[in-house]
DNA sequence: CGATTAATATGCAGAAATTGCATTTTAGGA
DNA sequence: TCCTAAAATGCAATTTCTGCATATTAATCG
């Protein structure tokens, strides 16, 4: 049973030539140079130009290599999920989780979920776009998503399904120790601060809304820039700069007077924490599930 | 060469039964049920549940049938771009586009980038959701879609970038002959309209920052709701009730003047027609599409 | 509970396919 | 033009697949 041509097709794609790509399949040339016919002879598609040595994919494999590659991985990826929940007998579920989530309320909310049976929790941690395409190609179960709350809500579509789970600021803090030396040297002078790229969520999020207005009191300093909020944590505990955090990931730190929340100085913003999934989805473990998400809800 | 064993899998699904599939499959009962059998070892998932009698699909099975059917539509999809290409020698360029723009602004697209040699560009109508998907999953290869002129940029994402082809207004038109009545009538008494499903595009925008302010000054009377534009054309022409349009889709009415514009009135909204790709695609055409939808942006 | 029916599995033999080896053909380079 | 490396092909052994007939097994009905 030759289920997997499409690492045939693969194969090819890596290696440029049926020379290599045979190699890598651990098959003799000559085979694997039949099994390229076969699969052009089903197909009806040209796979390989000949017309050079070694011989190249051909025009229409190398225009849909994206895809070719992309499909391979999902079905590896979907069968190993299946042949593990098979074997074990319960069910995979996958959240996809905006990494500034993964971090802060991610483990409360497996924890809060774990109690349902056989049942394996799996967060994959991805950026916005992300986790939208893992949820709509079925990759993932869920999704969870942070929204700030003034942003008006976006079609909510007609293939997914929305729940405001919680919601949580994005708070700026900085270690106590420094904090008032910081704020004193704020008026007409510099501010050192945490940036997250522009091109993150919580970058888009804090560079729209929070440092406009204090760019109008004082001039930035963007002492470092990390993508990962947990790093941006552990920068401002140690004294570089003023980072704004989801206030989940930093409620131990503010708990036992490392840091300090300077909301009231620098403003806030109020996220929610969204849970998305498929509107078709007919699985009877993952209305559990979003019944559970929407028990946890606020 | 047995390519097309996802084939399998998915009659199982759709009949429920070994024999049954079987049939579908153009297959003698015995040799189905050790295809089955010979995937379950392959794959080392068990497929069919053969406690009962017909036996059913597994639980396993039923639990990833959303994503196997998807695989197996873009799978059969895919192959079936390639063999065309293959088989003609041109790349089929394949664009996503909100139901909306299809009927209005689409042709003319499709006529501006016809002119480049080997290409068949085929315009794949969707709603906002699904032409996400499409681009993300690579199944199109640029996706056209609305966006409000006020409503604040979502970040565009590190996977896929953005053009703004085009500015076009969402106008009120009804038919010439009736507007100065329907005008009329409006002050303080009621008025006539052609409404969108709240959950599509067109609904949400016009809903949204439309309505609420009409509301204020007379009573509205949804005579109609479609999720088609052109429907909603039709229905104005036909002295149905105001229809919200795309500029584009209603320009031959309005020259003719068996339309008439009531923007003034009723107020209109800024939209922006918005075309996006992927970042990572490596694909000379695309290439020169997009540069030829950059040439096309005012 | 036993007989009947319908669905699935299996033994078997013929057909079809895949594979490796050896050899030939073909493209690129000296 | 010759040489080398890559790909194709003839061939025989092997494996896989298929249909037919038949055996098992689960559901149903009296």
């Amino acid at each position: 049973m030759r289920i997997d041509w499409l690492d045939d097709i693969v194969a090819l794609l890596d290696t440029g030539s049926v020379l290599e790509a045979a190699r890598l399949r651990n098959i003799s040339q000559s085979a694997f140079s039949r099994r390229i016919q076969g699969l052009e002879d089903v197909l009806r598609v040209s796979l390989v130009e000949r017309r050079t040595k070694p011989s190249r994919p051909s025009a229409t494999l190398r225009a849909h290599e994206d895809q070719l590659r992309r499909l391979a991985l999902e079905l590896r990826q979907l069968l190993k999920e299946m042949h593990h929940e098979s074997r074990t007998g319960s069910k995979l579920v996958v959240i996809a989780s905006q990494h500034a989530i993964t971090t802060s309320l991610g483990p409360e909310i497996i924890n809060a979920l774990s109690g349902l049976g056989k049942t394996h929790i799996r967060l994959r941690s991805a950026n916005l776009d992300e986790c939208q395409g893992l949820l709509l190609t079925g990759q993932a179960d869920f999704s969870l998503t942070y929204r700030l709350s003034g942003e008006p809500q976006l079609a909510p579509g007609s293939l997914t399904e929305e729940l405001v789970v919680t919601t949580e600021k994005l708070i700026p803090v900085f270690r106590s120790a420094d904090a008032d030396a910081l704020l004193d040297g704020m008026d007409g002078g510099q501010l050192d601060i945490v940036a997250y790229p522009a091109d993150a969520f919580l970058g888009l999020a804090v560079g729209q809304h929070i440092l406009p207005n204090l760019e109008r009191l004082c001039s930035l300093n963007e002492v470092a820039e990390t993508a990962l909020s947990p790093a941006a944590l552990q920068l401002s505990r140690a004294g570089v700069g003023v980072a704004w955090i989801p206030s989940a990931l930093g409620r131990a730190d503010l708990a036992s007077g490392d840091l300090v929340d300077l909301s009231d100085a620098l403003g806030a913003l109020d996220m929610q924490l969204i849970a998305t999934r498929r509107r078709d989805t007919t699985n009877p473990l993952d209305e559990s599930i979003w019944a559970n998400l929407q028990s946890l809800a606020i």
